[in-house]
DNA sequence: ACTGTTTATGCAACTAGTTGCACAAGGTGA
DNA sequence: TCACCTTGTGCAACTAGTTGCATAAACAGT
């Protein structure tokens, strides 16, 4: 149930039309909250009606024009319980991992080359982030908006660390297992 | 759509029921492939439906009976043939990541007490694990499945350490913050 | 016997996210 | 000027996961 709010959020950041915040969901808020532009359009509807957000009156409404949205002061109120309401993690679900854990009963066969397509993804992620972080958080003191924002991309950097270094242990693991592994022996 | 071959990896590391298996879900994959009681039910109606699995013909299927399952030949390929399938890695969402980028619009006013709280699951989690690893993989060289698991288990842990790391220099931050974060100059 | 708790299975309704497609306006090149 | 591409908005159907509740047997206490 968090749309809505990193919708509010994107917005808070600065006013956009539904196409914009997709572009903006791509390369930004979308690394750690991903949404496609029916979910958003659909969306955006829902929060006007609930007024917590309003087209911009500058053209006409019509199919194929733009329309710019900003957030009302009802949007931010409920942007802002939102963010220091307390809330419980939610259960995390990975794939790659239990297909890991499957390949120990069934055999490794095939997994190899998608774990090396995985690497190579995870590592161009990384070296994204870590192009953003050159160009937009120069080392120097900051003001507090800045420095929240770098705190965010610093996590997108750890996390992808971890996986291009887990990914590779597993590979030289895999270097290491008999053809095929378990399935062998069944 | 994973939820299915995270029971049949479940099923072919132990036969089980219903209950057996939300219970390792609890402890086990579900680490990294959560699922209630509910879904498990339902799914593995879907599965005996689908002839990848079949109860075991024990006991009389009653309301309240325990019924226990194993997989067929048939389940065990299309495992196979699942974990050996290329995927795309799914887009992640992490609403703590979220509120942090909100708060540095809104202010970070409550947030920090949650920070402190998801610290300490995180911890908690962690040391759970690393009692796994203690207790399930002493050091020494083992076969391909045990070390298959250990990696998936390293995965786990790596992760949490992650976490904790993050969330220290996070609360660490928040105390060189003004009071209330960027919601001050609104 | 009866009440309550635990173990065990399961249905139904709801919420969130994905996929496929449609529609409209404006520009580009043949 | 017609055919095609891009930009922009949006609906509908589907899939996956969550929440709330129902049912039934077994057992324990009183």
């Amino acid at each position: 149930m968090s749309l809505p709010h990193a919708i509010l959020t994107a917005l808070l950041e600065k006013k956009s039309s539904g196409l914009e915040l997709t572009r903006r969901f791509d390369r930004s808020i979308g690394y750690f909250w991903s949404a496609t532009h029916q979910q958003i359009y659909r969306e955006l509807g829902k929060l006007e009606a609930d007024g917590l957000i309003r087209a911009l009156p500058s053209e006409q409404p019509a199919r194929g024009q733009k329309k710019s949205y900003e957030v009302l002061p009802a949007g931010r109120a409920e942007l802002a319980r939102w963010t220091s309401a307390s809330q419980d993690p939610k259960p995390h679900r990975d794939a790659l991992l239990l297909r890991l854990r499957a390949a120990a009963v069934v055999g490794t066969a095939g997994l190899e080359a998608d774990l090396r397509r995985h690497l190579e993804l995870h590592e161009r992620q990384l070296a994204e982030y870590e192009e953003i972080e050159e160009r937009d958080f120069p080392p120097g003191r900051d003001g507090a908006e800045v420095r929240l924002r770098h705190l965010v991309l610093r996590a997108g950097i750890d996390l992808e660390t971890f996986w291009t270094q887990w990914l590779r242990r597993a590979l030289a693991d895999f270097a290491e297992l008999p053809d095929g592994g378990p399935a062998e022996q069944v």
